[in-house]
DNA sequence: CATCCGGCCGTAAACGTTTACAGACCGCTC
DNA sequence: GAGCGGTCTGTAAACGTTTACGGCCGGATG
């Protein structure tokens, strides 16, 4: 594999030295006369700076690093819709973790920002900020932004900005909407309660309940993953223990079309006997049929904040940590409209 | 924003030059009680190796990229999730280029690579493989993967791999299918026809139909792009142009998804009065009502490949250029299958 | 004509690794 | 005790950039 030219090829072709050289490619002032002579032999050569030398000596990658959970998650695919043209118009390139939730992986992605080969990390852990990872990101000393909550108590040198949601409030919405087109048992299919996710919307799910003025019921929770068939699953189970749910609230879209999934199988009707409502109102709540009612908890918003203030920090340099939240809202669709009031089908 | 340490500083504590100390931490071979110093020094400084640093050394970066047109459509998440876990297993980082399609931004990835800063390339390009593209490749000299066609006459110089499908045969299944169920005004929503698939698929077409006998009508044909919008947009022109059309060809499932939008909107029973075809069979069309038949031309399948391919070409060097085809087949769902009939619903 | 100043340029160091090469040291053998 | 062989280690160069520093040269100024 022959090897490229380099600054040292332009330079003894141009006659030059390959501080001239550099100083040309750079447009740094230099008299007109170098200037072509080095453009020319550069042009000629067909030089291309190499990228790691470059990094090398100045200390920055141009690279930006978005870890999530699970890349075939469409929430986190609007995220990266979101981020990628942000960072690419700044002149980063984006890399991509999908960590399957793994604690360890995740782990891993925060102490490979010690090695450098990226300038600053967007990652949205699944299963909180614990300890380990605090320390690791302040190991870092590279700006990371963490999507999802972040402790109250971050220490001094942690160089983090943080966009979260309120999916309190988002469950909240919800619940206030069912109990508004007349639903009383409301069953609740969660995802894992050791993610924050899944123990935030668990808490919510009780608050709400309460503040309704409706008994909080074990029977009518059920605990699976964040994924389709687990949501199939569970709803099988929560259906067949309890024939009377009249509302499936799903802790994301994913679960609910699982019991979309069920409850067609099972011939009943979506939202007359049983009304569902997803969370992330993701595309997929818009192909659902019937289309899905959804908590929409900003995706494609938090990426956009996320991008954004980690671009801030790149650029301008260190200051005080930001947070931003994004407010959920609830988008109503058919699965909690009767056909006759529909407000109308698709997005 | 204070340094790491560096082996310099390992060497420094540990006593030993700096040659040892890459040594040690090479695991080539040492004498024991230097092996002790260097581990313990590099223990307690925390010492992690800077990875550009490295890189340039290798020359090796340890990363590949990914280039495709859209990172929302399911069809590239699919290989994104195939390619991601192949990668990391083998050591390497992900880096995602999302070109929204754009010849420019596709050429520009390609050129990139010889900044050096990934050590292979998987790219799909949407508008075909020019001149100009093999050019770069072979400028590149780093291994690239093609997910789509490659021109027959690639030069010597090329370390390509070629991962392509059939949609030829992709779109004769789909109106085979149709045609034995009784459809005779097959309609066919595509796309541009400056993109390969594009080209390909309305080929197929034609080549399909008359194989089956019927006649080509320009009529029946509308080209749009490969979203939703435009999906349902070919589809209400279709439909007004030609009511009595009693199937729908769709050249992605987005396409189809927009179709049965406008379907259900006009109250035109599907599969009914119309059948409706869709093509690259991801999760959307499993999860749309009514689910959707779709040609699947192995998305996962491909990225499968593509990774191989690229990795084999990494770890194992040069060799002659390989073309892996995979077979399109038919999932056929409720959107050409009468109620009665339907072979069960989701996924 | 000597001096100074400013503009360009080249030399060399630096970024943090890996590795070729040669030297130091040890223990053996004769 | 000299010579040899082997093991380990240190020096230095290399990867391809950017940039501090000082030198040189020209013109302007006294």
């Amino acid at each position: 594999m022959t090897e490229g030219p380099t600054i040292t090829t332009i330079a003894q072709r141009a006659g030059v030295s390959i501080a001239s050289v550099s100083r040309v490619l750079n447009g740094l002032p230099t008299r007109e006369d170098t200037v072509r002579r080095v453009m020319r032999a550069a042009d000629e050569l067909g030089y291309v700076p190499n990228s790691v030398a470059r990094s090398l000596r100045n200390r920055r990658t141009d690279q930006v690093a978005f870890a999530m959970a699970d890349i075939g998650n469409p929430v986190y695919v609007a995220m990266v819709r979101e981020i990628q043209p942000v960072l690419k118009e700044a002149g980063y390139r984006l890399l991509i973790h999908s960590t399957d939730g793994d604690a360890e992986d995740e782990l891993g992605v925060l102490r490979g920002l010690r090695e450098r080969y990226v300038d600053g990390l967007i990652i949205s852990p699944l299963r909180g900020v614990t300890e380990e990872h605090i320390e690791a990101i302040v190991a870092a000393r590279a700006p990371v932004v963490v999507i999802g909550s972040l402790p109250e108590d971050m220490p001094e040198g942690a160089l983090v900005d943080n966009v979260r949601t309120d999916s309190r409030t988002g469950v909240r919405l919800a619940l206030d909407h069912l109990h508004a087109i007349g639903r009383r048992r409301i069953g609740f299919l969660n995802g894992p309660l050791d993610t924050v996710p899944g123990a935030a919307r668990a808490a919510a799910y009780r608050e709400a309940l309460e503040a309704l003025g409706l008994p909080y019921d074990e029977d009518l929770v059920e605990v699976g993953d964040f994924y389709r068939e687990s949501g199939a699953h569970a709803a099988r189970a929560l259906l067949s223990r309890v024939p009377g749910v009249d509302a499936l609230m799903c802790a994301n879209d994913l679960i609910a079309l699982g019991a979309l999934d069920v409850l067609r199988e099972q011939g009943r009707d979506v939202p007359g006997d049983v009304a569902v409502v997803g969370m992330d109102d993701t595309e997929l709540a818009s192909v659902a049929w019937p289309t899905l009612t959804s908590v929409s908890l900003g995706s494609a918003e938090r990426g956009r904040a996320a991008a954004g203030l980690l671009l801030d920090r790149l650029q301008n340099g260190p200051r005080e940590p930001r947070v931003v939240v994004v407010r959920p809202s609830l988008t109503i669709r058919g699965s909690t409209t009767l056909p006759g009031t529909s407000p109308g089908g698709a997005r």
